[in-house]
DNA sequence: TCGATTCGCCGAATCGATTCGCCGAACAGT
DNA sequence: ACTGTTCGGCGAATCGATTCGGCGAATCGA
């Protein structure tokens, strides 16, 4: 059943019913109706192959995600169901391609057979192979993260310096002396992954205007490390009444390990951090935290895409999201020393 | 860049260039070496649209996921990404559907534009519309989960009537007389969500087997309400010790509520379910459980749709899971009366 | 009434691949 | 030397849409 069909049994040529469905020309009313009252009879939908193949695109975005392997944080979840959502909103399809190091075969499948009309990419390093390829290619894209030299790109980003600092600057605020950093996974970090470096840079500086000790520990992504690794904290640098982080599937772990070593929060320790506003919340106490609109994230970033396919040449726009962070229950005075 | 510039470049014509690709006839060795050198020389990849157009399929699986607004469960993502890992490994791409209801615009585009060769249905419904309507096209399709009358459709679920049921032995056998069900939402149960009512009816039939008394409450699919739920328990039914539950997302809140009401697992109180690994060993104690295989089921949901692709009309095969209880440490003896 | 517009529709070209039929040349058999 | 086969490659048709130029009829103005 193809447009030639309608065209029969509407008896008018195909360019008519071409001309029905678009609306590009003037179609006299008795033979729209004519024409539609057949395509709804037979409910015909157009092909999708052969008008990408004639329009010269597909509407249809490529998402890049992280592979299996690798399990999806919260935080990457809403960002991909955001994405498909937003794209929905605009008609627009989304191809799914797993692939994190270079040349996989589903991501130069997706960029090189004109399948996609422009890509977003998630989970950047900072210097990332994907992107340079992405360049030299002329499709459209879009990061969520960005490289280190970001200037020439789009992007979307939270910007984790900012945030860490003032989650270290609010613990300095309620006296905290001696503050940790809950990082993300070492080999993250050592694969150049943006947020890791940046959080840390962002430390870093806050603890030294403060005039404050600062340590910092990377935490694989999961309870149990997070758990394992406030042990070892609290051994180590037994001074330490306070952590500011990032990784949020570390954070019940945290608030066990504290637990298990006889703190309560923020009686005795105080924690703050930067997470979806889901962990925040679930954490108990609440956490108090710099949410990260994934959602809106998603959204933008579909936007900003659609706006680079429809104008490639004009300069890359970027987004960089640094929210409020919100007061819940997990930070508080800093205790009488033990 | 074409087919029919390589051939210039080649000084042969199109179709050489093409049995070159597809190698479905012989081409002389010289011939074949000069193709496939300017073919790397220019990074030529053949048009999918194009291609798709010609061969009448697209290479291409679509997988229809609940919409973002509910959020997606450990288990759902699981599904989701060895899907998309599965479909890569065949060279096969993955085009995402966000979609709930019936007659949802991003649906009908994946099943009538011929965008796919074949559709993954997640969160089945024991009635569901998206089911009748793919039945109606002949588009081939597998589910994750069943619907009621499930005969006449490819699918691939777990057992949950069983694997409760075999959770309930176990408490019993350990001794307890007073169980209680913790179900999926009380919305998902009243839409006819599968899952649920397997369960329930898995849990009423133990119960009756071993002549337990029984109680079964609806719970939302997070650790808040997780909590709220095993406190109006506690209170309604004291005489509760144990649990069985297939309600992952709670789980962190039902251990917390128990805690709160100063119930330590196991000694005071037994919990079993069904639930993906990574959730019943990060939950504390370790949970007694039937480990989802959700990473195997995506990989079946995928092999079992590209049979029914390349075989369409062959009677529809199923796959019914009842993975092992792992014996963790969340369920022990019945405590003394209080 | 006649030429100029406007309107509505059609026909054909086009997008980039695949595939079938066919045609020379080389080669084998008697 | 003549016929039958095999081999390598070419040309054209095809998939199902979009779009542009053009054509006949209707409408308009003077």
């Amino acid at each position: 059943m193809n447009i030639g069909e309608i065209a029969r049994q509407a008896g008018v040529s195909r360019s008519t019913v071409s001309y029905v469905l678009s609306g590009r020309r003037t179609v006299s009313e008795p033979t729209r109706r004519r024409v539609q009252q057949v395509i709804d009879e037979l409910d015909y939908r157009p092909n999708a192959s052969a008008r990408a193949l004639k329009e010269g695109r597909t509407r249809v975005l490529g998402l890049v995600i992280p592979p299996a392997a690798q399990r999806l944080t919260d935080m990457q979840l809403g960002f991909v169901a955001s994405v498909v959502e937003a794209a929905a909103e605009a008609d627009l399809d989304v191809l799914l391609s797993p692939s994190g190091g270079d040349h996989d075969r589903s991501f130069e499948r997706m960029i090189t057979g004109r399948r996609v009309d422009g890509v977003i990419l998630m989970e950047i390093r900072l210097e990332d192979a994907r992107v340079a390829r992405l360049q030299q290619t002329r499709l459209p894209f879009v990061t969520i993260g960005r490289t280190a030299h970001a200037d020439d790109t789009c992007w979307v980003d939270v910007d984790y310096a900012t945030l860490i600092g003032r989650c270290v600057h609010h613990l300095a605020d309620l006296g905290h002396r001696h503050v940790a950093l809950v990082n993300r996974s070492a080999e993250l970090v050592a694969a150049g992954y943006g947020p890791g470096h940046r959080a840390l840079a962002g430390f870093n500086t806050a603890v030294a205007e403060r005039g404050l000790s600062g340590t910092d520990v990377c935490c694989a992504d999961d309870a149990a490390a997070g758990e394992q690794c406030v042990q070892r904290l609290l051994v180590t640098r037994p001074e330490v009444t306070a952590i500011a982080t990032l990784n949020e599937a570390a954070l019940p772990g945290i608030g066990r390990g504290l637990e298990r070593a006889g703190r309560t929060v923020p009686k005795d320790f105080s924690i703050a951090g930067v997470a979806a506003r889901h962990w925040a919340e679930d954490f108990r106490p609440p956490l108090t935290s710099a949410d990260v609109p994934a959602t809106q994230m998603g959204a933008h970033a579909v936007e900003l895409l659609r706006e680079r396919i429809a104008t490639p040449d004009t300069s890359p726009r970027h987004l960089l999201l640094s929210p409020p962070i919100s007061l819940r229950a997990s930070t508080g005075p800093v205790p009488p020393a033990r």
